[in-house]
DNA sequence: CTGAAAGCGCTTACAG
DNA sequence: CTGAAAGCGCTTACAG
């Protein structure tokens, strides 16, 4: 307390006055600047220390007129699916937050379903002059190759939703596939008995990229076999997105067995339930991902009896935050944010924060 | 785009420009401070709307040395549990993050089991001068009494972990308390028959006045009624909060019945898990509240089966950010902030944040 | 390699 | 009722 109350004083011109220099000499030395001899330059750095001196960022940022660039590519909210509106909606309640210390945000959307826009989008943003990039590597060799180019030009970069290890990204942000998908077998413990048969369904164009999915896949049949649970699991890969192919899929998936639990691995969900309805499938436990108005359509009428959740929008959030921390703040960043894995019923879907 | 850039440059002198007037005039308007002609005023105020002049909050809190000063109300952590570590530790953590800004938070801590110190501690507070209080509201009379010296005060306060409604507080943030006790019958539904008896567990020294643990219990039996479920529901109310007193009690509690599910209305969950393992009783299922360690071990062990959390250390947080963002950027607060009603399972509390 | 001075967008006495 | 000036703690040309 009365330490902290001493200290408050402690400024550049402190600084200088007992170094016997000017302030512009402190400010070179504080920012690690080229041209101040090394004699000068230890003793600011001896009087920096001892009086444990903390820049007041207000003033820092007010002086500096200059903005702070920060580059986003993300997916562009497609008709398929409007997951990726969340991760933006975080991305700007960040901006708007910060907006006000000389933080810009520019955006840069790709088409999930073309390599070549996000190679596009991309370079955009090697061209442009940013100090951060925040991404979702969804292609995992044009991310590195981006990545190399980040890295030459000393940018850091920030990976959400889904992680490419081993890069030196700043951070990733995201969830953990694999034990969500151990959870989401948990779950389906309580749904079914030890002896019931079990679908596992995987919705997406490009299910041999998407080591998403099938990571999920790999901590859900985890589950089981840790438990040593006898129950028949089938599985089916539905890559034509459109509702008509996945009724096609899901009817020949279900004849002849005798399905107790879907569990689709993410949140085209609701394709699924939707088709169960329409077939008048009742008995069925469902569960799958994501907190989208058309999956909690379904979950309030009870087609749906689990979603899991990511907060996506706490993702954009916190990318664009762990990137001014660093940038402004110096702040250095956890390597990785697991996000909380969240389950959503009919019973708290109304408090859920995405 | 183009807007904003114009927008950019507006500043107090850019107005004084205008109105012809000085930027102490305009900076007068700005703060609604006496000694401005109407006239003068109409005009600066007609200027600033068109102008949609937003202030530079970093130069305003650079040059204002004012500092702005918190007091948080609050139970101090005891013995018995340290369930208040967590939101304390979320409003240390908003109170480093907006020092920088000339914040400064005053920390009071009553004892939950005496009314004389938590009027004792409000005193103090009102003797202070403070700009604004965060108190979670324990005590219900002393709590209005309290308040009505905040108001002729003028200060603004705002609850956190419960409410007391109609009393024009900044705002409530924490749990609907019925809706969690409503879901967490709703999981008691995955884990037992429809037949089953069910023992629900209040264990505190003021039942009376925790209307808290009531209206949990309240949205508990509601659901069982909605959906017409023929379990028999059991009570018990334990006033003395040691453990050998929650052991005789959940003995007398068990004897000559056949209880399958046990939920215990908050965080003393652990003491019924215990006294379940050392009497070594199995088959039962329980559910609790709050991520406490001991009940996080309970937990991992499978002697509970689900606990439901509210994010504790977030109520903190936003606690102290919605009086920073009410004073300092004239933000206005949602009346009531419900947390998401957390579930917690064996599978899930790696990745849970409190 | 170093320093004097202006300025970032506000607020705060002080003088009138 | 109003304004000129100093200052908040930094950064940024510019000059030497």
């Amino acid at each position: 307390m009365d330490k902290d109350s001493e200290k408050e004083l402690v400024g550049v011109k402190e600084i200088a006055r007992r170094a016997k220099v000017s302030i512009a000499t402190v400010d070179r030395v504080l920012h690690n600047r080229s041209g101040v001899s090394e004699k000068t330059k230890a003793k600011i750095q001896a009087i920096i220390e001892e009086l444990d001196y903390k820049p007041n960022i207000l003033a820092r940022r007010l002086a500096s007129k200059k903005v702070l660039n920060l580059a986003i590519l993300i997916p562009a909210v497609s008709q398929e699916t409007d997951y990726w509106n969340a991760p933006l909606t975080g991305i700007i309640q960040a901006e708007e937050e910060i907006a006000s210390y000389g933080v810009k945000v520019n955006k840069y959307f790709f088409d999930q379903n073309d390599k070549g826009s996000f190679v596009q989008q991309a370079n955009f943003i090697v061209d442009s002059n940013c100090d951060g990039v925040l991404l979702a590597p969804m292609f995992i060799e044009e991310s590195k190759y981006f990545i190399q180019n980040c890295i030459s030009k000393g940018i850091p970069y920030v990976f959400i939703n889904s992680d490419v290890p081993e890069q030196n990204s700043l951070c990733y942000i995201g969830p953990n596939l694999y034990a969500s998908g151990y959870l989401a077998a948990h779950l389906s413990g309580f749904l079914v008995a030890d002896t019931d048969q079990i679908l596992i369904v995987n919705i997406s164009k490009e299910i041999d990229n998407h080591h998403h999915l099938l990571r999920k896949e790999e901590g859900f049949r985890e589950y089981f076999s840790v438990n040593n649970r006898s129950n028949d699991i089938f599985k089916i890969d539905i890559r034509q997105t459109a509702y008509e192919s996945v009724k096609a899929s899901m009817q020949k998936a279900l004849e002849n067995k005798n399905i107790k639990l879907i569990f689709v691995s993410n949140s085209r969900v609701s394709s699924v339930a939707r088709f169960l309805e329409e077939s008048h499938i009742t008995g069925l436990k469902v569960i799958g991902f994501d907190f989208l108005k058309e999956n909690i359509d379904f979950l309030k009428k009870g087609t749906i009896d689990f979603l899991i959740c990511q907060k996506p929008i706490e993702q954009g959030y916190k990318g664009i935050m762990t990137l001014y921390n660093y940038l402004v703040l110096s702040l250095e960043a956890e390597k990785v944010y697991y996000m909380p894995i969240d389950i959503i019923t009919k019973e708290n879907y109304l408090y859920y924060r995405n």
